[in-house]
DNA sequence: AACCCTTTGAAGAGA
DNA sequence: TCTCTTCAAAGGGTT
């Protein structure tokens, strides 16, 4: 235990030294808005910051409550889902925060310190076109001529399946029972930090000659971190469009719904639970004290 | 074959 | 209200 937090704090410090001029860290300043916190304790901005603080407003927020309530039937809005070519993406609070250190070894080449992409579009320049399927023309909406079904939609086995149903060797609770597990799963909406990771992973990979998933969403988070406000602002805003189309073309659905479809292995969920985290690459359990505490987070208005 | 690992964010569950 | 858990993607690794 001490063992494992002072060789922590070691590595922290050694991926991570205090700026010059520090020693001194900000202190953690309470976000303007209620950030949601996630169980690793990194509070994050909320994507709906932007709607609050925009200097060009934009369409007020889905309110949650609502999506229950029976739509009328209709097209969904898609303008301004092919391109998000142009406007301001008004300000997110700055946020510096210290991730964890990298439980995947990073090559030189790959530091994340290294190879940040520094924020490179001069002010008021357009963001490059977003090209996520999902959010390209006719993904997904009932009766539009391209019927291309929209991403979120996948047969429960991930594959195009379907092979004839023999009714004739089914009981009727087995039937219903496999019916049931045949339809569609209707996934999660991607968050900001999902649609990056898409957008940018072939990157990583080109630039790392990296394959494993692990490691690449490691470099990817720390390159998140890095990211400016606009940038992120980018990707908040095309998930907060991702959940409102989703929204519109599956208005019963909940992520309860998915809830359960994933098996756990039974040892390991134990694991967790008694030690109070994930496996770690190296197939050990960190602490929770592992999280770097003093210097977390550092939100910066 | 199915799950794990790893990341952040959204949302559900339960205290 | 707060904390914890699950699942979104990805693909090599593990069971």
């Amino acid at each position: 235990m001490y063992k494992e937090t002072v060789y922590s704090a070691f590595n922290l410090l050694m991926h991570y030294p205090p700026a010059s001029g520090a020693g001194q860290h900000p202190q953690p300043q309470p976000p303007l808005h209620k950030a949601s916190q996630p169980a690793h304790g990194v509070p994050q901005l909320s994507p709906l910051y932007e709607h609050f603080n925009s200097p060009h407003p934009t369409p007020a927020p889905v309110d949650i409550s609502q999506k229950q309530v029976p739509r009328p039937l209709q097209t969904p809005d898609l303008s301004g889902f092919y391109s998000l070519t142009s406007g301001s993406m008004g300000q997110l609070p700055h946020t510096v925060s210290w991730p964890s250190p990298p439980l995947y070894p990073l090559s030189p080449s790959c530091g994340y310190r290294q190879h940040f992409p520094a924020p490179t579009a001069a002010p008021g320049a357009p963001y490059p076109r977003f090209t996520h399927p999902s959010l390209m023309l006719g993904s997904g909406v009932p009766g539009h001529p391209a019927a291309i079904p929209h991403p979120t939609i996948v047969p429960p086995s991930g594959k195009q399946e379907l092979q004839p149903y023999d009714r004739n060797l089914k009981t009727q609770a087995e039937s219903k029972a496999e019916k049931e597990a045949k339809k569609p799963t209707i996934k999660k909406p991607l968050n900001a930090f999902m649609l990056y990771m898409k957008e940018m992973r072939a990157k990583v990979i080109a630039e790392c000659t990296l394959k494993e998933s692990a490691a690449i969403n490691q470099i990817l988070g720390r390159r998140w971190h890095a990211l400016s406000r606009e940038e992120q602002a980018k990707y908040y805003e095309l998930a907060r469009k991702e959940r409102q189309l989703h929204m519109q073309l599956y208005p019963g659905w909940s992520a309860r719904d998915n809830y359960g479809k994933k098996k756990r292995r039974s040892r390991e969920k134990h694991q967790e639970s008694t030690t109070g985290g994930k496996r770690n690459a190296f197939g050990t359990y960190p602490e929770k004290a592992a999280t770097p505490a003093p210097f977390l987070p550092m939100t910066v208005l």
